[in-house]
DNA sequence: AATATTATCTAACAGCGTTAAATTATTTAT
DNA sequence: ATAAATAATTTAACGCTGTTAGATAATATT
């Protein structure tokens, strides 16, 4: 019956808007303002009904971590195909990784734990991917040397240290300037670059 | 009279056992396990006590962060005084700043935001010492080369987000294998130092 | 139209930070 | 030493949180 697939729809809406009324209330009140009766108010029912689609809180943040991978995953390959050169694509991968931060602040502190706890319950393969596009085109920079996975491993981590320390920074407290931020991201990314060949 | 110093020193006590049972919480259950009333339990009062000895729960952890600058600050300084050398000072310094950061994991979290919202209300003049300490002896380093601010400032962000980064990345999921931390956080200084002169 | 099923809500629980008022203990003054 | 004043501490409550069980309303099935 026809009926059917249109509650599944209408059940799946509800669960579309119970993760986008969670946004839009994490947008505007950060994560302390989170609430599932929050939630339940801008979705028109009350708090309880929340539980018809998700197991409870935590699942519903693990929902928008995985999405927030989602995004990050598609910057990320997009990054990577606007440039033909390796080494210009790890660069434009970086800075996508970089943006992806800034334009999404509340996702990225959810996903990575700035002033805020994560979900590291079950880890979907999601949270893998962007380990296997940088490491990949790590690589593809380093050319024909054979090397090992564990250099491999730990240039991936000096990278993503240095980003992902510049970001927290930036998220945490007031911020550094702007030229000043862009200068040390890109003078880190091409001195670590510069170390894989 | 001398039983009012009794009572005063019998005051500061009590506050000493209530950051200290606030302490003594988080390392057994984390950020997420500390309440005014488990508190109030370890020191055996009730809850309502504490507003006695700080305005409220952030005045506790604001005094915390004050505890632990004071540590990292120390731990610091005879770091450096460990070294004669500006460039091994330096690194020294670096690898105290690593430790401290596993050694008193909760409060590095606490500190800097990580998994656990930070209490960034009224900055107070600890906070600025590191900051203090590190752009001094990359001065230092430098040598004669008259640097203006902004380049060192730049220089001290750029150690610190790879340092800072490393650490989030081990606070927050299971972290990496030993030597690879330690060896990226070795090459990572020693390539900045590099970039010192 | 009566029954079964589903959707949704109301009410409640235990915990949280916090406040006001009542109570107990201690000190001061007579 | 007793009464009054002050200080220390507790009890009770508020509004918030996530969460659960049971009652009610709406829909689907027979």
């Amino acid at each position: 019956m026809a009926s059917k697939d249109r509650i599944l729809r209408l059940k799946e809406e509800t669960r579309n808007n119970i993760l986008d009324a969670a946004c839009k209330i994490v947008k505007e009140e950060g994560w302390q303002g989170l609430s599932l009766r929050k939630i339940a108010d801008a979705i028109e029912y009350t708090a309880p009904i929340i539980y018809e689609y998700f197991a409870n809180k935590e699942a519903i943040l693990q929902e928008l971590t995985k999405q927030g991978y989602l995004v990050l995953n598609k910057d990320l390959i997009s990054a990577k195909q606007s440039k033909e050169n390796p080494t210009e694509q790890l660069e434009a991968m970086w800075l996508a990784y970089w943006n992806f931060a800034f334009e999404n602040k509340e996702m990225y502190q959810l996903m990575f734990g700035v002033e805020m706890t994560t979900c590291h319950m079950v880890a979907f393969p999601e949270v893998q991917t962007p380990y296997d596009l940088f490491t990949e085109t790590i690589i593809e920079v380093m050319g024909d040397k054979n090397a090992d996975d564990d250099t491999i491993c730990q240039k991936y981590y000096t990278y993503y240290s240095v980003v992902h320390g510049l970001i927290s920074i930036n998220l945490v407290g007031n911020g550094l300037p702007n030229d000043m931020n862009l200068q040390i991201l890109k003078d880190a990314i091409i001195g670590i670059t510069r170390s894989l060949n």
